[in-house]
DNA sequence: CTGAAAGCGCTTACAG
DNA sequence: CTGAAAGCGCTTACAG
């Protein structure tokens, strides 16, 4: 059974007996118009008993458009990504682009590497989960003059756009809801400082408990190695240790707040009786961890979908000004934060 | 800033002085021994000084290879398909393929409109994550002759690759581990017939029960409209009714057993102590719910790579048997079963 | 309104 | 070993 050989413009054209290039600007609605009403009936008519669809790749190439755009991932597994991507792609479908997805993991040099071959496939732009805050990747992109977008993490420099969530506000929220509910001793568990989101959650932390005066022994930071479950449950730990009166933690996302129930639930502490523990990202089932998870919602598929119009924004005027654009987060409030206890320190 | 123009073959050949057949021949490592060793490490060097990347779409045209594969999703929020789109994307990598992923959702036509769109861009075959048991997209696909292979969900005619768990199996280990505890009123919540996962799982079921030699009403089935939290805790409570004296119940799929826990908590009853429940595909975070699941876990990345490598397969040689390689799945038991109570009837 | 031609950036038989 | 040529399937100025 050989594969029957895909139909092209000539073969069609030789059929109803026209130029191929009238089936061209048939087939293409943008210039239907320019051909006579019933040739164009008839052309359509036969394109579609056949089957034919036109090769986009060879008129990509003709145009020097691939409708392809690329988008680099960090880890497809982390449930904040899915839907970004779910995102990116509805909006990406409505203007005839089409995502290229690469699970390119966090080593440098292998995401260039991506890039590169994505450049090769001619990706007319690229969105990026992957940004750190100084990122060599990042600058590599930009020397390529290849429109690039980085969405969930920004970038400091200001030279691409970016589509994140408010961080600062995020963690005023937090603190704002645990001061509310009576805890003075508020510990921070941040993710990487080398991501925007680390860095500035932490940042959003220090803000907030500062404004509410708190003296600098009744808060306390500590960064975990990764936003993983196993790392908040080891920063956990040491978290303890360094600041055993803390009643309440904010986790820099929601697999840290997992990784302290683990210890929490280990060391026979109860959240949130003992502990409050406040999350970020509102993953998929958040509210089915025992206990519910407290924690900040960012609005993931409008992160994707907008990451996206920037992006088609760049490719269709290259000059264009970056912009930063901050979604606004919102606090979930569920079963993990409670007041503390009366004899709390 | 205009987009600097990319480099072609021919710019490097004029600034090489050599014909750009030449650069073709020593960029492409197949072709490279055709080439004089002291000109084509000239080339090289200057290829990799100027960045050159060859245009992989101009070569696609020529040689009739997008290195394109269409991958249909109907729902990538759903925690099972981001583990087999990496396991996919991790085999194509290798063999210098990439994915093209789209979120077609369940609604047929669309999907077979992704899918034109896909054959319009070349993908030299396609990953179906969306096959129903009796599918008019996948007949729409063998006719066009193009690879196939769905994953996840088989298809019955065996016309083309699938990679699936064993879902026989699946109920069976469940069915054992329940009988085991001593439970004598089991039900299942079905998936929707019309996926090969929803028909086998509840044919398993029924096998199983029968091997145990259960009274016919000491079983019961019932299917969910859709694998959704909420359509299982609809499910569960029509299941209550219908059949009370059920002490443990086989969900369809962890999302379905979430439905079940929202009901039972709704209903003041306890899980594991009043009814038993268990899952099936051990989605991330199932040991983070309370009580932690009990599911079968089905090993989602390596269906991916399977998928892929099957696709592979069936792309290099267009005419060769499709096969079916069903994955084995394994029993993970966590709190949310427990023997039924004494007093259960 | 339609056709004929050039060309997008490659690969690869064919000469030499 | 290298070059010149044809051609992959389109789009689009240019004629007529």
């Amino acid at each position: 059974m050989p594969e029957r050989k895909r139909l092209t413009l000539k073969d069609l054209a030789a059929e109803i007996d026209v130029h191929y290039s009238t089936v061209s600007r048939v087939m293409n609605p943008a210039t239907r118009h320019l051909v006579a009403q019933d040739v164009a009936a008839r052309i359509l008519e036969v394109a579609e008993a056949r089957g034919f669809r036109p090769n986009r790749i060879a008129a990509g190439l003709r145009t020097q458009r691939s409708g392809l755009v690329g988008v680099v991932l960090p880890d497809i597994a982390n449930p904040v990504f899915p839907p970004i991507l779910a995102g990116i792609e509805s909006v990406l479908a409505q203007k005839g682009y089409v995502p290229i997805v690469v699970n390119a993991g966090t080593d440098k040099s292998r995401q260039r590497f991506i890039i590169d071959q994505m450049i090769g496939r001619q990706v007319e732009g690229l969105v990026l989960a992957t940004a750190e805050r100084e990122d060599a990747v990042l600058d590599y992109c930009i020397r390529q003059h290849i429109p690039v977008v980085t969405v969930n993490r920004g970038e400091e420099t200001g030279r691409v756009s970016c589509v994140v969530s408010d961080n600062l506000l995020a963690m005023r929220l937090t603190v704002d809801h645990l001061v509310g509910l009576g805890h003075r001793h508020i510990a921070h568990i941040a993710g990487p400082a080398a991501l925007s989101t680390g860095f500035l959650r932490r940042e959003g932390f220090v803000q907030a408990v500062r404004r509410h005066r708190l003296r600098r022994d009744a808060w306390h930071v500590i960064e975990a190695a990764s936003y993983s479950r196993e790392a908040g449950k080891l920063a956990c730990a040491q978290l303890l240790e360094a600041f055993p009166a803390v009643t309440a933690i904010a986790a820099g996302n929601d697999l840290v707040a997992m990784g302290c129930y683990d210890l929490l639930r280990e060391r026979g502490l109860d959240c949130p009786a003992d502990i409050s523990v406040v999350g970020h990202n509102d993953m998929p089932f958040a509210d089915a961890l025992t206990p519910p998870l407290t924690t900040v919602r960012i609005a993931v598929h409008e992160m994707g979908e907008e990451a996206a119009r920037l992006l088609l924004r760049q490719i269709d005027k290259p000059g264009s000004d970056a912009v930063t654009v901050q979604l606004t987060p919102q606090l979930i409030v569920r079963g993990s934060t409670a007041a503390p206890r009366d004899d709390a320190p």
